[in-house]
DNA sequence: CGATTTTGACCAGCGC
DNA sequence: GCGCTGGTCAAAATCG
Protein backbone atom coordinates (compact mmCIF):
# COMPACT_ATOMS: atom_id res chain seq x y z
CA UNK A 1 0.00 0.00 0.00
CA UNK A 2 2.15 2.28 0.57
CA UNK A 3 4.59 1.05 -2.31
CA UNK A 4 1.70 2.43 -4.31
CA UNK A 5 1.71 5.43 -3.30
CA UNK A 6 5.46 5.73 -3.41
CA UNK A 7 5.89 4.25 -6.59
CA UNK A 8 2.84 6.93 -8.46
CA UNK A 9 4.74 9.49 -6.62
CA UNK A 10 8.01 8.26 -8.54
CA UNK A 11 6.66 7.93 -11.55
CA UNK A 12 6.23 11.68 -12.00
CA UNK A 13 8.99 12.37 -9.77
CA UNK A 14 11.51 10.32 -12.14
CA UNK A 15 13.17 9.01 -9.06
CA UNK A 16 11.19 5.37 -9.85
CA UNK A 17 14.84 3.45 -9.53
CA UNK A 18 15.82 4.61 -6.27
CA UNK A 19 12.24 4.65 -4.26
CA UNK A 20 11.34 1.09 -5.59
CA UNK A 21 15.03 -0.44 -4.74
CA UNK A 22 14.40 0.91 -0.78
CA UNK A 23 10.84 -0.71 -0.68
CA UNK A 24 11.87 -3.60 -2.61
CA UNK A 25 11.97 -5.64 0.57
CA UNK A 26 8.53 -5.01 1.88
CA UNK A 27 6.04 -7.96 0.47
CA UNK A 28 3.07 -7.11 -1.33
CA UNK A 29 5.83 -6.32 -4.04
CA UNK A 30 3.88 -8.42 -6.68
CA UNK A 31 0.69 -6.09 -5.95
CA UNK A 32 2.56 -2.76 -6.08
CA UNK A 33 3.95 -4.25 -9.93
CA UNK A 34 0.63 -4.44 -10.69
CA UNK A 35 -0.28 -0.99 -9.93
CA UNK A 36 3.14 -0.51 -11.48
CA UNK A 37 0.84 -1.26 -14.54
CA UNK A 38 -2.05 0.51 -14.36
CA UNK A 39 -0.10 3.75 -13.48
CA UNK A 40 1.60 3.13 -16.77
CA UNK A 41 -1.35 2.41 -18.72
CA UNK A 42 -2.91 5.80 -16.81
CA UNK A 43 0.22 7.20 -17.53
CA UNK A 44 -0.44 6.64 -21.33
CA UNK A 45 -4.21 7.79 -21.54
CA UNK A 46 -2.94 10.80 -20.13
CA UNK A 47 0.00 11.11 -22.72
CA UNK A 48 -2.77 10.64 -25.90
CA UNK A 49 -4.61 13.26 -24.51
CA UNK A 50 -1.13 15.76 -25.02
CA UNK A 51 -0.61 14.32 -28.53
CA UNK A 52 -2.69 16.23 -30.15
CA UNK A 53 -0.70 19.31 -29.08
CA UNK A 54 2.06 18.17 -31.44
CA UNK A 55 3.00 14.42 -33.56
CA UNK A 56 6.69 15.89 -33.00
CA UNK A 57 6.78 16.71 -29.41
CA UNK A 58 4.32 13.00 -29.54
CA UNK A 59 7.35 11.26 -30.93
CA UNK A 60 9.46 12.90 -28.96
CA UNK A 61 7.86 12.35 -25.78
CA UNK A 62 6.52 8.85 -27.02
CA UNK A 63 10.10 7.69 -27.52
CA UNK A 64 11.52 9.08 -24.23
CA UNK A 65 8.20 7.65 -22.25
CA UNK A 66 9.35 4.69 -23.81
CA UNK A 67 12.62 4.30 -22.71
CA UNK A 68 11.41 5.28 -19.18
CA UNK A 69 9.26 2.48 -19.40
CA UNK A 70 11.70 0.16 -20.19
CA UNK A 71 14.09 0.81 -17.85
CA UNK A 72 11.72 1.04 -15.03
CA UNK A 73 10.62 -2.54 -16.54
CA UNK A 74 14.21 -3.34 -15.93
CA UNK A 75 14.43 -2.08 -12.59
CA UNK A 76 11.03 -3.67 -11.97
CA UNK A 77 12.37 -6.74 -12.19
CA UNK A 78 15.70 -6.61 -11.10
CA UNK A 79 13.94 -5.44 -7.95
CA UNK A 80 11.41 -8.38 -7.76
CA UNK A 81 14.48 -11.20 -8.45
CA UNK A 82 16.09 -9.26 -5.15
CA UNK A 83 12.87 -9.47 -3.56
CA UNK A 84 12.23 -12.92 -4.02
CA UNK A 85 16.13 -13.54 -2.80
CA UNK A 86 15.04 -11.82 0.15
CA UNK A 87 12.20 -13.81 0.58
CA UNK A 88 14.34 -16.87 0.35
CA UNK A 89 16.71 -15.56 2.94
CA UNK A 90 13.92 -14.66 5.40
CA UNK A 91 12.38 -18.20 5.04
CA UNK A 92 15.46 -20.01 5.72
CA UNK A 93 16.45 -17.64 8.84
CA UNK A 94 12.95 -18.57 10.38
CA UNK A 95 13.26 -21.90 9.36
CA UNK A 96 16.23 -22.02 11.31
CA UNK A 97 14.99 -19.83 14.22
CA UNK A 98 12.26 -22.52 14.66
CA UNK A 99 14.51 -25.12 14.44
CA UNK A 100 16.52 -23.43 17.17
CA UNK A 101 13.71 -22.66 19.46
CA UNK A 102 12.33 -26.38 19.23
CA UNK A 103 16.21 -27.63 19.81
CA UNK A 104 15.91 -25.16 22.97
CA UNK A 105 12.32 -26.23 24.26
CA UNK A 106 13.52 -29.90 23.90
CA UNK A 107 16.75 -29.65 26.62
CA UNK A 108 14.67 -27.33 28.37
CA UNK A 109 12.37 -29.79 28.90
CA UNK A 110 14.38 -32.46 28.93
CA UNK A 111 16.45 -31.33 32.01
CA UNK A 112 13.45 -30.18 33.73
CA UNK A 113 12.37 -33.94 33.79
CA UNK A 114 15.58 -35.06 34.84
CA UNK A 115 16.08 -33.94 38.26
CA UNK A 116 12.40 -34.85 38.39
CA UNK A 117 13.24 -38.47 38.09
CA UNK A 118 16.32 -37.87 40.44
CA UNK A 119 14.26 -36.36 42.91
CA UNK A 120 12.25 -39.36 43.18
CA UNK A 121 14.94 -41.60 43.11
CA UNK A 122 15.99 -39.89 45.70
CA UNK A 123 13.08 -39.26 48.31
CA UNK A 124 13.37 -42.55 49.63
CA UNK A 125 17.26 -41.58 50.67
CA UNK A 126 16.11 -38.62 51.96
CA UNK A 127 13.56 -40.12 53.88
CA UNK A 128 16.46 -42.40 55.18
CA UNK A 129 18.39 -39.52 56.50
CA UNK A 130 16.68 -36.68 56.84
CA UNK A 131 14.27 -36.13 60.25
CA UNK A 132 17.53 -37.21 62.11
CA UNK A 133 20.70 -35.81 62.70
CA UNK A 134 23.65 -36.41 60.09
CA UNK A 135 25.44 -38.21 62.50
CA UNK A 136 22.89 -41.01 63.11
CA UNK A 137 22.76 -40.77 59.65
CA UNK A 138 26.28 -41.60 58.94
CA UNK A 139 25.77 -44.26 61.63
CA UNK A 140 23.00 -45.92 59.66
CA UNK A 141 25.54 -45.70 56.74
CA UNK A 142 28.27 -47.26 58.92
CA UNK A 143 25.78 -49.92 60.36
CA UNK A 144 24.93 -50.37 56.80
CA UNK A 145 28.71 -50.77 55.97
CA UNK A 146 29.58 -53.28 58.72
CA UNK A 147 26.64 -55.61 57.79
CA UNK A 148 28.28 -55.96 54.30
CA UNK A 149 31.61 -57.35 56.02
CA UNK A 150 31.53 -60.43 53.92
CA UNK A 151 32.25 -58.22 51.09
CA UNK A 152 35.82 -57.01 50.89
CA UNK A 153 37.09 -53.72 51.53
CA UNK A 154 36.80 -52.41 48.16
CA UNK A 155 33.69 -53.42 48.05
CA UNK A 156 32.54 -51.60 51.01
CA UNK A 157 34.26 -48.61 50.62
CA UNK A 158 32.22 -48.70 46.56
CA UNK A 159 29.06 -48.73 48.58
CA UNK A 160 30.07 -46.17 50.92
CA UNK A 161 30.76 -44.03 47.95
CA UNK A 162 27.85 -45.13 46.75
CA UNK A 163 25.50 -44.19 49.23
CA UNK A 164 27.06 -41.13 50.27
CA UNK A 165 26.62 -40.38 46.52
CA UNK A 166 23.10 -40.75 46.67
CA UNK A 167 22.55 -39.02 50.32
CA UNK A 168 24.44 -35.77 48.63
CA UNK A 169 22.69 -36.35 46.08
CA UNK A 170 19.40 -36.51 48.07
CA UNK A 171 20.79 -33.25 49.82
CA UNK A 172 20.41 -31.56 46.88
CA UNK A 173 17.85 -31.77 44.61
CA UNK A 174 15.29 -30.44 43.06
CA UNK A 175 14.30 -29.96 38.89
CA UNK A 176 14.75 -26.31 40.03
CA UNK A 177 18.32 -26.44 41.29
CA UNK A 178 19.42 -25.98 38.00
CA UNK A 179 17.11 -23.07 38.02
CA UNK A 180 16.81 -19.24 38.91
CA UNK A 181 14.66 -20.55 41.13
CA UNK A 182 17.04 -22.29 42.92
CA UNK A 183 19.43 -19.55 42.77
CA UNK A 184 16.10 -17.05 44.30
CA UNK A 185 15.47 -19.97 47.13
CA UNK A 186 16.23 -17.01 49.47
CA UNK A 187 13.45 -15.13 48.36
CA UNK A 188 11.56 -17.67 49.99
CA UNK A 189 13.10 -17.26 52.62
CA UNK A 190 12.92 -13.50 52.94
CA UNK A 191 8.72 -14.05 52.32
CA UNK A 192 9.19 -16.27 55.34
CA UNK A 193 11.13 -13.34 56.80
CA UNK A 194 14.05 -15.53 58.43
CA UNK A 195 17.34 -16.50 57.51
CA UNK A 196 16.57 -19.81 57.18
CA UNK A 197 20.22 -20.95 55.73
CA UNK A 198 22.15 -20.41 58.77
CA UNK A 199 20.02 -19.76 61.96
CA UNK A 200 21.64 -18.72 65.21
CA UNK A 201 22.46 -21.65 66.56
CA UNK A 202 20.16 -20.32 69.80
CA UNK A 203 17.58 -20.01 66.89
CA UNK A 204 18.39 -23.81 66.04
CA UNK A 205 17.33 -25.35 69.01
CA UNK A 206 14.59 -24.10 69.01
CA UNK A 207 13.50 -24.79 65.28
CA UNK A 208 15.73 -27.74 63.87
CA UNK A 209 12.81 -29.25 62.67
CA UNK A 210 11.59 -26.08 60.89
CA UNK A 211 15.46 -25.83 59.94
CA UNK A 212 15.82 -29.91 58.81
CA UNK A 213 12.55 -29.35 56.44
CA UNK A 214 14.06 -26.30 55.18
CA UNK A 215 17.41 -28.35 54.40
CA UNK A 216 15.23 -30.83 52.63
CA UNK A 217 13.51 -28.34 50.51
CA UNK A 218 16.53 -26.22 49.66
CA UNK A 219 19.56 -28.33 50.76
CA UNK A 220 22.15 -26.89 48.22
CA UNK A 221 22.56 -23.81 50.53
CA UNK A 222 25.16 -26.12 52.14
CA UNK A 223 26.98 -26.29 48.98
CA UNK A 224 29.97 -24.80 48.75
CA UNK A 225 32.51 -23.05 46.74
CA UNK A 226 35.97 -22.16 47.32
CA UNK A 227 38.06 -19.82 45.20
CA UNK A 228 41.74 -20.16 45.20
CA UNK A 229 43.17 -16.74 44.13
CA UNK A 230 46.98 -15.08 44.27
CA UNK A 231 46.20 -11.91 46.72
CA UNK A 232 48.07 -10.08 48.86
CA UNK A 233 45.57 -8.27 50.33
CA UNK A 234 43.97 -9.56 53.42
CA UNK A 235 40.79 -10.36 51.49
CA UNK A 236 39.61 -10.45 47.43
CA UNK A 237 37.34 -8.12 46.50
CA UNK A 238 34.78 -9.79 44.66
CA UNK A 239 32.07 -7.32 44.29
CA UNK A 240 29.77 -7.56 47.53
CA UNK A 241 29.84 -6.23 50.78
CA UNK A 242 31.15 -8.07 53.50
CA UNK A 243 30.82 -7.69 57.36
CA UNK A 244 33.32 -9.79 59.26
CA UNK A 245 31.42 -11.51 62.15
CA UNK A 246 34.09 -13.96 63.16
CA UNK A 247 38.05 -15.03 63.28
CA UNK A 248 39.03 -17.91 64.30
CA UNK A 249 42.47 -20.10 64.48
CA UNK A 250 42.16 -23.41 62.22
CA UNK A 251 43.47 -26.21 62.92
CA UNK A 252 46.37 -27.13 60.64
CA UNK A 253 46.56 -23.63 59.21
CA UNK A 254 48.57 -20.71 61.55
CA UNK A 255 46.81 -18.52 59.58
CA UNK A 256 43.47 -17.38 61.03
CA UNK A 257 40.03 -17.66 59.04
CA UNK A 258 38.03 -15.07 58.85
CA UNK A 259 34.28 -15.42 58.70
CA UNK A 260 32.20 -12.38 56.66
CA UNK A 261 28.51 -12.52 55.91
CA UNK A 262 27.06 -10.41 53.14
CA UNK A 263 25.54 -7.34 54.18
CA UNK A 264 24.41 -6.35 50.39
CA UNK A 265 20.99 -7.29 51.73
CA UNK A 266 20.16 -7.29 55.27
CA UNK A 267 18.96 -10.35 55.50
CA UNK A 268 21.37 -12.36 52.66
CA UNK A 269 22.04 -15.84 53.85
CA UNK A 270 25.40 -15.92 51.67
CA UNK A 271 28.94 -16.11 54.08
CA UNK A 272 31.81 -16.41 52.96
CA UNK A 273 35.43 -18.10 54.78
CA UNK A 274 38.63 -16.15 54.09
CA UNK A 275 42.07 -18.27 55.05
CA UNK A 276 45.62 -17.88 53.50
CA UNK A 277 46.68 -21.51 52.26
CA UNK A 278 49.32 -22.69 54.95
CA UNK A 279 51.58 -24.04 52.37
CA UNK A 280 51.24 -20.80 50.32
CA UNK A 281 50.67 -17.53 51.60
CA UNK A 282 50.04 -15.21 48.75
CA UNK A 283 46.95 -17.67 48.35
CA UNK A 284 43.83 -16.76 49.31
CA UNK A 285 41.55 -19.09 49.85
CA UNK A 286 37.74 -18.06 49.83
CA UNK A 287 34.74 -20.30 50.61
CA UNK A 288 31.28 -19.21 49.72
CA UNK A 289 28.03 -20.28 51.28
CA UNK A 290 25.02 -19.92 50.34
CA UNK A 291 22.94 -18.29 47.85
CA UNK A 292 22.57 -14.14 47.50
CA UNK A 293 18.90 -13.41 47.88
CA UNK A 294 19.16 -10.26 46.46
CA UNK A 295 20.80 -8.79 43.01
CA UNK A 296 24.26 -8.41 43.15
CA UNK A 297 26.71 -5.52 41.72
CA UNK A 298 27.81 -5.28 38.99
CA UNK A 299 31.53 -6.34 39.85
CA UNK A 300 30.15 -9.44 41.98
CA UNK A 301 28.19 -11.09 38.68
CA UNK A 302 31.62 -12.33 37.47
CA UNK A 303 32.53 -13.71 41.01
CA UNK A 304 28.91 -15.58 41.03
CA UNK A 305 28.97 -16.47 37.17
CA UNK A 306 32.70 -18.09 37.03
CA UNK A 307 32.23 -20.03 40.35
CA UNK A 308 28.29 -21.13 39.34
CA UNK A 309 29.55 -21.71 35.82
CA UNK A 310 33.11 -23.70 36.42
CA UNK A 311 31.06 -25.48 38.72
CA UNK A 312 28.48 -26.29 36.49
CA UNK A 313 30.97 -26.86 34.37
CA UNK A 314 32.90 -29.61 36.39
CA UNK A 315 29.43 -31.43 37.70
CA UNK A 316 27.18 -31.56 34.39
CA UNK A 317 30.35 -33.57 33.32
CA UNK A 318 31.06 -35.68 35.87
CA UNK A 319 28.29 -37.97 35.87
CA UNK A 320 29.86 -39.54 32.84
CA UNK A 321 33.29 -39.60 33.95
CA UNK A 322 32.49 -41.04 37.35
CA UNK A 323 33.76 -38.74 40.01
CA UNK A 324 32.43 -39.71 42.83
CA UNK A 325 30.09 -38.20 45.78
CA UNK A 326 30.66 -34.66 44.64
CA UNK A 327 29.64 -35.74 41.30
CA UNK A 328 26.13 -35.43 42.52
CA UNK A 329 26.40 -31.88 43.71
CA UNK A 330 26.05 -30.25 40.22
CA UNK A 331 23.14 -28.47 40.65
CA UNK A 332 23.58 -27.94 44.31
CA UNK A 333 26.68 -26.15 43.81
CA UNK A 334 25.48 -24.72 40.90
CA UNK A 335 23.56 -22.84 43.01
CA UNK A 336 25.90 -22.15 45.95
CA UNK A 337 26.28 -18.74 44.46
CA UNK A 338 23.55 -17.05 42.73
CA UNK A 339 24.24 -15.00 39.74
CA UNK A 340 22.18 -11.90 38.64
CA UNK A 341 22.85 -10.85 35.27
CA UNK A 342 22.78 -6.95 35.47
CA UNK A 343 20.99 -4.66 32.57
CA UNK A 344 24.84 -4.17 31.69
CA UNK A 345 26.04 -7.19 31.07
CA UNK A 346 29.77 -8.22 32.77
CA UNK A 347 32.46 -8.52 29.81
CA UNK A 348 34.24 -10.69 32.07
CA UNK A 349 33.60 -14.25 31.49
CA UNK A 350 36.50 -16.14 33.80
CA UNK A 351 36.61 -18.88 31.08
CA UNK A 352 39.34 -16.63 30.42
CA UNK A 353 41.30 -16.76 33.19
CA UNK A 354 44.26 -18.06 32.52
CA UNK A 355 45.29 -21.25 34.52
CA UNK A 356 42.14 -21.93 36.19
CA UNK A 357 41.33 -25.38 37.50
CA UNK A 358 38.77 -27.01 39.09
CA UNK A 359 38.20 -28.97 42.12
CA UNK A 360 35.62 -30.78 43.77
CA UNK A 361 35.64 -32.15 47.46
CA UNK A 362 33.59 -34.81 48.93
CA UNK A 363 35.25 -34.70 52.04
CA UNK A 364 33.38 -32.55 53.82
CA UNK A 365 29.84 -32.15 55.57
CA UNK A 366 28.96 -30.90 52.03
CA UNK A 367 30.02 -30.89 48.86
CA UNK A 368 32.97 -27.92 48.33
CA UNK A 369 34.32 -26.82 44.50
CA UNK A 370 37.21 -25.27 44.37
CA UNK A 371 37.64 -23.07 41.30
CA UNK A 372 41.61 -22.86 41.79
CA UNK A 373 42.63 -19.28 39.98
CA UNK A 374 46.14 -19.41 40.66
CA UNK A 375 48.54 -18.49 37.98
CA UNK A 376 50.97 -21.05 38.30
CA UNK A 377 50.82 -24.51 37.70
CA UNK A 378 52.77 -25.38 41.29
CA UNK A 379 49.70 -23.85 43.11
CA UNK A 380 47.50 -26.08 40.61
CA UNK A 381 49.58 -28.94 41.84
CA UNK A 382 49.02 -27.92 45.51
CA UNK A 383 47.82 -31.12 46.89
CA UNK A 384 44.87 -30.40 48.37
CA UNK A 385 43.51 -32.78 50.79
CA UNK A 386 40.24 -35.43 49.70
CA UNK A 387 40.11 -33.17 46.73
CA UNK A 388 39.89 -34.85 43.28
CA UNK A 389 41.45 -32.11 40.59
CA UNK A 390 39.31 -32.27 38.13
CA UNK A 391 41.33 -29.87 36.02
CA UNK A 392 44.87 -28.82 36.49
CA UNK A 393 47.33 -27.62 33.50
CA UNK A 394 49.60 -25.16 31.99
CA UNK A 395 50.54 -26.55 29.01
CA UNK A 396 50.71 -24.11 25.93
CA UNK A 397 48.91 -23.47 23.55
CA UNK A 398 45.71 -24.05 25.57
CA UNK A 399 43.72 -26.91 24.57
CA UNK A 400 41.01 -28.61 26.22
CA UNK A 401 41.23 -32.23 26.77
CA UNK A 402 38.65 -34.63 27.95
CA UNK A 403 40.47 -37.84 29.28
CA UNK A 404 37.71 -40.17 30.29
CA UNK A 405 40.04 -43.20 30.60
CA UNK A 406 42.23 -41.02 33.59
CA UNK A 407 39.03 -39.54 35.05
CA UNK A 408 41.03 -36.33 34.90
CA UNK A 409 39.49 -33.74 32.61
CA UNK A 410 42.08 -31.28 31.69
CA UNK A 411 40.72 -27.67 31.05
CA UNK A 412 44.06 -25.85 29.72
CA UNK A 413 43.95 -22.14 29.35
CA UNK A 414 46.87 -19.93 27.87
CA UNK A 415 49.43 -19.86 30.22
CA UNK A 416 49.82 -16.45 31.62
CA UNK A 417 52.83 -15.64 33.78
CA UNK A 418 50.16 -13.77 36.09
CA UNK A 419 46.51 -13.58 36.16
CA UNK A 420 46.42 -10.31 33.74
CA UNK A 421 42.71 -11.00 33.44
CA UNK A 422 42.11 -11.57 36.99
CA UNK A 423 39.77 -8.43 38.06
CA UNK A 424 41.39 -6.02 39.76
CA UNK A 425 38.86 -5.55 42.47
CA UNK A 426 40.10 -9.42 43.17
CA UNK A 427 43.36 -8.51 43.73
CA UNK A 428 42.35 -5.66 45.64
CA UNK A 429 40.38 -6.89 48.49
CA UNK A 430 40.14 -3.37 50.50
CA UNK A 431 35.95 -3.83 51.45
CA UNK A 432 35.92 -0.53 53.39
CA UNK A 433 37.84 1.02 50.56
CA UNK A 434 35.22 -0.55 48.00
CA UNK A 435 32.27 0.02 50.10
CA UNK A 436 32.65 3.86 50.35
CA UNK A 437 33.07 3.53 46.74
CA UNK A 438 30.56 1.12 45.59
CA UNK A 439 29.23 2.84 42.48
CA UNK A 440 31.93 3.90 41.12
CA UNK A 441 33.85 1.11 41.88
CA UNK A 442 31.21 -1.47 40.40
CA UNK A 443 31.49 1.11 37.02
CA UNK A 444 35.35 1.13 37.08
CA UNK A 445 35.22 -2.57 37.90
CA UNK A 446 33.60 -3.16 34.46
CA UNK A 447 35.89 -0.92 32.46
CA UNK A 448 38.81 -2.59 34.13
CA UNK A 449 37.36 -5.71 33.19
CA UNK A 450 36.79 -5.19 29.78
CA UNK A 451 40.46 -2.98 29.19
CA UNK A 452 42.28 -6.24 30.73
CA UNK A 453 40.49 -8.68 29.34
CA UNK A 454 41.06 -6.98 25.70
CA UNK A 455 44.58 -6.08 26.56
CA UNK A 456 45.48 -9.60 27.52
CA UNK A 457 43.76 -10.67 24.14
CA UNK A 458 45.97 -8.70 22.33
CA UNK A 459 49.20 -10.22 23.68
CA UNK A 460 47.59 -13.58 22.49
CA UNK A 461 47.87 -14.67 19.36
CA UNK A 462 44.92 -14.96 17.30
CA UNK A 463 45.29 -18.54 16.57
CA UNK A 464 46.19 -19.20 20.37
CA UNK A 465 42.74 -17.14 21.17
CA UNK A 466 40.62 -18.74 18.00
CA UNK A 467 41.66 -22.31 19.13
CA UNK A 468 40.94 -21.96 22.59
CA UNK A 469 37.66 -20.65 22.38
CA UNK A 470 36.73 -22.96 19.88
CA UNK A 471 37.84 -25.67 21.99
CA UNK A 472 35.97 -24.47 25.18
CA UNK A 473 32.89 -23.45 23.35
CA UNK A 474 32.74 -26.61 21.46
CA UNK A 475 33.07 -28.89 24.64
CA UNK A 476 29.61 -30.51 25.72
CA UNK A 477 30.48 -29.88 29.39
CA UNK A 478 31.29 -26.17 29.08
CA UNK A 479 27.92 -25.85 26.96
CA UNK A 480 25.83 -27.54 29.67
CA UNK A 481 27.63 -25.47 32.10
CA UNK A 482 26.53 -22.40 30.26
CA UNK A 483 23.37 -23.50 29.55
CA UNK A 484 22.88 -23.93 32.84
CA UNK A 485 24.36 -20.87 34.41
CA UNK A 486 22.24 -19.07 31.50
CA UNK A 487 19.08 -20.17 33.02
CA UNK A 488 20.03 -19.25 36.39
CA UNK A 489 20.90 -15.67 34.87
CA UNK A 490 18.02 -14.95 33.03
CA UNK A 491 15.86 -16.57 35.47
CA UNK A 492 16.93 -14.59 38.48
CA UNK A 493 16.24 -11.21 36.00
CA UNK A 494 12.90 -12.57 35.35
CA UNK A 495 11.83 -13.69 38.71
CA UNK A 496 11.07 -16.89 37.04
CA UNK A 497 10.59 -19.60 39.81
CA UNK A 498 10.45 -22.67 38.06
CA UNK A 499 13.17 -24.22 35.56
CA UNK A 500 10.63 -25.57 33.06
CA UNK A 501 10.23 -24.44 29.78
CA UNK A 502 9.05 -21.03 30.67
CA UNK A 503 12.36 -20.58 31.90
CA UNK A 504 14.23 -21.82 28.59
CA UNK A 505 11.41 -19.55 27.27
CA UNK A 506 12.46 -16.23 28.72
CA UNK A 507 15.49 -16.46 27.49
CA UNK A 508 15.55 -13.64 24.84
CA UNK A 509 17.76 -13.58 22.06
CA UNK A 510 18.93 -9.70 22.76
CA UNK A 511 19.66 -9.86 26.55
CA UNK A 512 23.63 -9.30 26.66
CA UNK A 513 25.33 -12.04 27.92
CA UNK A 514 28.91 -12.11 28.68
CA UNK A 515 30.52 -15.58 28.13
CA UNK A 516 28.26 -15.48 24.29
CA UNK A 517 30.67 -11.94 23.27
CA UNK A 518 33.58 -13.88 24.00
CA UNK A 519 33.13 -16.87 22.30
CA UNK A 520 31.99 -18.36 19.12
CA UNK A 521 28.62 -19.41 18.93
CA UNK A 522 27.79 -22.48 19.81
CA UNK A 523 26.70 -25.34 18.04
CA UNK A 524 23.40 -26.48 17.78
CA UNK A 525 24.30 -29.42 17.28
CA UNK A 526 24.54 -30.41 20.62
CA UNK A 527 20.81 -31.47 21.83
CA UNK A 528 21.99 -32.07 25.81
CA UNK A 529 23.04 -28.26 25.76
CA UNK A 530 20.98 -24.96 24.98
CA UNK A 531 21.13 -23.36 21.91
CA UNK A 532 21.43 -19.70 21.46
C1' DC B 1 27.11 8.51 64.86
C1' DG B 2 26.56 4.60 62.13
C1' DA B 3 29.06 0.91 60.22
C1' DT B 4 32.57 -2.26 60.77
C1' DT B 5 36.03 -4.97 63.17
C1' DT B 6 37.78 -7.33 67.12
C1' DT B 7 37.60 -10.82 70.34
C1' DG B 8 36.12 -13.68 74.11
C1' DA B 9 32.32 -16.58 75.00
C1' DC B 10 29.04 -19.81 73.66
C1' DC B 11 27.16 -23.74 71.19
C1' DA B 12 26.88 -27.96 68.34
C1' DG B 13 29.01 -31.77 66.26
C1' DC B 14 32.13 -35.30 66.58
C1' DG B 15 35.57 -38.65 68.19
C1' DC B 16 37.34 -41.12 71.94
C1' DG C 1 30.87 -37.58 79.49
C1' DC C 2 34.76 -35.02 78.10
C1' DG C 3 37.61 -32.53 75.16
C1' DC C 4 38.53 -30.73 70.66
C1' DT C 5 37.17 -28.11 66.76
C1' DG C 6 34.48 -25.21 63.76
C1' DG C 7 31.15 -21.80 63.53
C1' DT C 8 28.54 -17.98 65.45
C1' DC C 9 27.15 -14.33 68.66
C1' DA C 10 27.42 -9.97 70.66
C1' DA C 11 29.57 -6.39 73.42
C1' DA C 12 33.31 -3.38 73.09
C1' DA C 13 36.52 -1.04 70.31
C1' DT C 14 37.65 1.21 66.19
C1' DC C 15 37.03 3.68 61.97
C1' DG C 16 35.57 7.25 58.75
Amino acid sequence: MHMEAVFRKSIHGGVVKQDIKIKSGEEGFVEDINDLKVGKERKSVHNEADNSKSSQQKDLTGNKEDDQLESAKADMDEVMEENQRLKKHLDRIMKDYRNLQMQFQEVAQRDAEKPNNVKHAETELVSLSLGRTSSDTKKELSKLILSKKENDEKEEDNLTLALDCKFQSSTKSSPSNLSPENSLGEVKDDEKGTDQTWPPHKVLKTKRNEEDEVVQQNPTKRAKVSVRVRCDTPTMNDGCQWRKYGQKIAKGNPCPRAYYRCTVAPNCPVRKQVQRCSQDMSILITTYEGTHNHPLPHSATSMAFTTSAAVSMLLSGSSSSGLGPTSTTTSATTNALNYYLSDNSNPNPFYNLPNSSISSSSHSQYPTITLDLTSNSSSSSFPIPHHRTIASSNNYPPRYNNNNNSSTNILNFSSFESNHLLPMSWSNGNNQAYHKNQDIHSQSYLQNNIKSAASAQTLLPQDTIAAATKAITSDPKFQSALAVALTSIIGSRGGNHHIDEKSGQNLKVTEPFPVLCSFPSISPGNHKDYTL
